[in-house]
DNA sequence: GGAATTAAGGATATATCATATCCGAAAACC
DNA sequence: GGTTTTCGGATATGATATATCCTTAATTCC
């Protein structure tokens, strides 16, 4: 059970999104270009962030993607969900249905046991990724990340940004 | 980011081998033709319980596969590990140090904030299914299923245990 | 108006992994 | 000795992730 390459890029490129000024916007090109990342698959991922309304786009020179909510009113469930999809990890087969032992046509009136315990804990950690706004991996990454890095990666995305 | 159905059949044939006798055993064949799964492949989930150590194995007619140890001192998360493996399900790439800014050979002092809080809620996931204990579902299921279905279920099973 | 740039999305290729089956060896039982 | 069983290796198949290419339409700049 591993999640998708491209949840990380996302979670990579809305934090440097996050971290634009006003208005700018950031091509894809930069974002493969400063992560290192295939540019036409990591575009697949920013479409998914654009069909989850998380992003806004632009076309043409100087265009891009900018964020289209705050980072605080983005979470990172959103993000996560928008390029993986928003299926439980476990699916019910229904399997106890396949027991000879019950009666023919015989309807269960709850969800099967191991189902809802696995879907409860699918529960937690969708929980624990909604906690997190994508404001908080930016105040995280600002105190983390030395302060002449951090400064130097956004006058280098600029740059790009025409 | 999907489950192995194996999880799903390892869960249902420990809730089963739960309700056995003291010193029964269970065998492959008997497991997936009560839960309608092919006997060839369950037969690797089994494998997986018994690598773990959940479960232990005897040879020859009326053989196959009892509990190691008590319900109650068996987890959902013991279970959907041995089939599933440890590992966490967002794997970070480190693609930060793919920054074009950074200086050359610069090392990070911790994880990536990114991956850190992936953990977290794959912690979270952990905690859950840690919390839940096989003894819980097959209390649950004692009270849910029918008890003429319970019961002729054993009844079924013991049958084909020898 | 024309050239360059960009996102969007369809088509396709490749690699990895889940699913599934088959077989032989070793052990236990009758 | 023959039957039943687990165990592990080998193999086949299908689905999905990864990756690339190409076309279209929109936008900017000259």
């Amino acid at each position: 059970m591993i999640l998708k390459s491209q949840v990380e890029w996302a979670l990579h490129c809305c934090a440097i999104l996050a971290g634009l000024p006003e208005g700018r916007y950031l091509s894809t090109k930069a974002l493969a270009e400063l992560h290192g990342l295939p540019k036409e698959y990591l575009s697949k991922a920013l479409q998914s962030l654009s069909q989850a309304s998380l992003v806004e786009t632009t076309l043409g020179p100087s265009g891009g993607y900018r964020l289209a909510k705050t980072p605080s009113d983005i979470n990172f469930l959103e993000i996560v969900e928008a390029v993986e999809g928003k299926a439980r990890s476990f699916t019910c087969t229904n399997i106890r249905a396949n027991n000879p032992c019950r009666p023919e046509g015989y309807c269960d009136s709850k969800p099967c046991a191991v189902a809802r315990i696995m879907w409860e804990a699918d529960e937690a950690w969708r929980d624990t990724l909604r906690r997190v706004r994508l404001s908080d991996l930016v105040g995280t990454l600002s105190e983390e990340v030395p302060a002449d890095i951090w400064r130097r990666t956004f006058e280098w995305v600029l740059k790009r940004a025409g």
